[in-house]
DNA sequence: CCAATTAGTTGTCGTTTGATAACTAAATAA
DNA sequence: TTATTTAGTTATCAAACGACAACTAATTGG
């Protein structure tokens, strides 16, 4: 049937969350660090172990500019750079404890409006966007 | 139960969004502006009509670099203003024929790529995904 | 062993963007 | 009528960011 009325939707919604999580954002992020070094940051936070070239590929950012945002989140000793035995052209890229602690306590503020947001969700209605997320991550933001 | 579980979902989801928006907006959105003159762009093509004011207020800018870029656009000849005669202080944005034609096919591209994306779903699954994007977009991405 | 590839660095450039101050013109309030 | 507020403009500045060229060092392939 109408699939053109879920295009519609899909419009809508990803603008939804785009300015939810803008939001959710502008009011946790670290304000000593740019934008993009906190993506980087993110990304080292959620998905180690992570090298430079990872970085690239999953930020869409070229080396030259990873490279020199690593230097400088290394220099306000947030990530610290290990060379890997195995090969050692690779490094792999760390948070040091208090680039962990920056993340954690960041993390921890964006739960807090999370939490907020469904705050006065049912125990079904939480099953319900939980089934929903599912669905959705499943068949149209893979 | 566990809202924590929850909101690794929505932590993972918000990224998959992004990713998959970022994505499309990389293949569609026209060369020859820049990602926030597209924004306005855009903002004044699904929510006519729009004031420099109204454009502000929803992209989070502040009104100096608005009415830059929209005399950017202006020169350009995407869109043209008008005074408002109720308040010859305000004025609509509107975008030209210009600006309308490449809005309407970057939307159309956009749509190819979605379509992309779902096509081979389900009467009932795309039942479904309705019904998942109206339950997040009124209980979480409001 | 030598050539090519891979991982990352350094430097440089220009554009985009955000912020701020100082301004004009119109409308509203006192 | 004068003061204030509102809508938008212009100019300037610095930071952030993306792109590119030239480079080093380590590894791999022939």
């Amino acid at each position: 049937m109408d699939k053109n009325n879920l295009f519609q939707q899909f419009v809508s919604f990803s603008a939804a969350v785009y300015d939810v999580t803008h939001a959710i954002k502008k009011q946790t992020m670290p304000k000593h660090i740019t934008p993009v070094q906190y993506n980087i940051l993110e990304y080292i936070f959620v998905s180690p172990p992570v090298t430079a070239s990872d970085i690239c590929d999953c930020l869409h950012m070229s080396m030259p500019n990873i490279s020199r945002e690593l230097k400088k989140l290394q220099d306000k000793q947030y990530i610290e750079k290990r060379i890997s035995p195995a090969d050692r052209r690779k490094q792999t890229i760390h948070l040091t404890t208090e680039g962990q602690a920056i993340m954690q306590s960041t993390f921890e503020r964006i739960e807090v409006l999370f939490q907020q947001r469904i705050g006065n969700a049912s125990e079904e209605e939480l099953r319900n966007m939980r089934q929903a997320i599912q669905l959705l991550q499943s068949k149209l933001f893979y």
